[in-house]
DNA sequence: TCTGGGGTCCTAGGACCC
DNA sequence: TCTGGGGTCCTAGGACCC
């Protein structure tokens, strides 16, 4: 038996924990770039705000309506996070951390103790004690109709925010009130096929033939099928499987035109993308860059282009990471056009950094790599202050709009909310 | 003027091998 | 006139997730 918590409007929540005086009134979340809407409270969404809602579109409304609006502030966000989760971990025998505000739990012998439903309600009262964050409880025999329960304690208040599907008359019913494009796995493209071929609720979905899906969609949505009649596919995945990838990417908070400014951006992408490589205890063997103009400017031409260049060796070293990402910049950079939008990816990773050479390398490694990498991440962190390379620039004219953001409450000793006696 | 960022998995098709 | 069959590996693109 599984459970999906999931948090009630996370980052708008996490906004109005700090902000008593917000409680009950429409807050929204922005998108890295003040770019659109990712976040609501339930009251923004009573006025109609959606998630995608480009920012500048609605600043009318917003002003109408006195909502309040935040710039994304994910060093709040990610703490708050891990205070729910650590509280579910104690909660259960073992914990899938899906997503930064929802978690898989598995309730294996949990139903000789109490009833499941009364679990649920112990979960939501343990994290709002923590963490004044409410979250909704799903579930069920498998993970599709737990995120498929969850959906429905928060649809539905009268469900009082938990809801157990552990009866298979349950499953069905609710299934039959719920439109396919709302089941976990499908998306807006293939809810639309299905649509076509007559299937329009969960419950129709479930009763489809395994095979015939297969045929006409993948393995993948048949996985699903299986799930919604409840035949558990998909186990809890307890420890975070290696990464295949690790991506930094950032929109400009302008239109950038010059190469100094978008070759000053990569190299601060591909640090970072680094940084995070040295975090996973991994090294990479290929570096990619992406440049591309906005594909909402109509008027002008669309650029978008990809380099993918390659270590002889596998390394984490930044500086080896940044070289070949500025030459990939250099193989398809244009002058002449406005960038909204640059990233550095790297892939093809391995364990330890010294794989086998080649019979005529004369590669040689470099010698200081490991301590040097240690001390540059050892500042970083510290809170003292940072350090990087001089190709980032120190201007950096072209880093992302964050005009409203909140205080780092949790995580800067500046920024401790302060509680007054009256 | 202004439209996010970071991931995973699957599939089809091409290159290449014997 | 007639031009195999079976397999692997890699990549790009599509679909999905939060």
């Amino acid at each position: 038996m599984f459970a999906l918590a999931d948090v009630n409007s996370f980052y708008a929540s996490c906004e109005t924990v700090f902000r008593p005086d917000l409680t009950g009134k429409p807050v929204i979340v922005l998108s890295n770039n003040d770019g659109c809407v990712i976040a609501r409270s339930a009251e923004a969404k009573k006025l109609g705000f959606k998630t995608g809602n480009p920012f500048f579109e609605i600043k009318d409304v917003v002003r109408k309506h006195r909502v309040n609006v935040f710039s994304s502030n994910y060093a709040l966000y990610a703490d708050m996070s891990n205070r729910v989760m650590t509280t579910l971990e104690e909660m259960a025998p073992s914990v899938e951390i899906y997503s930064i505000d929802e978690a898989f739990m598995n309730l294996t012998g949990v139903s000789n103790c109490m009833s499941l439903e009364q679990f649920g309600r112990d979960i939501r009262e343990r994290v709002r004690q923590r963490t004044k964050l409410t979250v909704g409880v799903g579930i069920a025999p498998t993970k599709t109709l737990a995120k498929l329960a969850n959906h429905a304690a928060k649809k539905w208040t009268q469900t009082g925010g938990v809801v157990d599907l552990s009866s298979p008359a349950r499953q069905r019913k609710l299934m039959a009130l719920v439109p396919v494009e709302e089941v976990w796995g499908v998306g807006r493209r293939i809810s639309k096929k299905l649509n076509a071929l007559g299937i329009s609720t969960a419950l129709q979905l479930a009763d489809s033939h395994p095979p015939f899906i297969r045929k006409h969609f993948s393995v993948v949505l048949e996985r699903t099928v299986r799930e919604l009649s409840g035949e558990s596919c998909i186990a809890m995945e307890e420890f975070a499987p290696t990464k295949q990838e690790i991506i930094s990417s950032r929109s400009f908070g302008y239109r950038a035109t010059d190469y100094q400014s978008v070759r000053e951006a990569i190299c601060a992408y591909a640090e970072r993308a680094s940084e995070k490589l040295r975090g996973e205890r991994q090294y990479c063997k290929k570096i990619s860059v992406f440049i591309k103009t906005s594909p909402f400017d109509l008027d002008e031409p669309y650029y978008g282009n990809q380099a993918t260049g390659g270590l002889t060796i596998p390394s984490n070293d930044t500086r080896d990471i940044v070289r070949v990402a500025k030459e990939c910049l250099d193989r398809i950079f244009l002058p002449g056009m406005r960038y909204q939008k640059a990233g550095v990816m790297l892939g093809d990773f391995y364990s330890a950094g010294v794989a086998q050479l080649a019979l005529f390398d004369e590669y040689k490694p470099r010698a200081n790599s490991e301590a040097l990498m240690r001390v540059l991440d050892g500042i970083n962190h510290s809170g003292k202050g940072k350090i990087w390379f001089a190709g980032q620039g120190i201007q950096q004219a072209w880093q992302m709009k964050r005009a409203l953001l909140s205080p780092a409450y949790t995580t800067r000793y500046a920024d401790l909310p302060i509680v007054k006696a009256k």
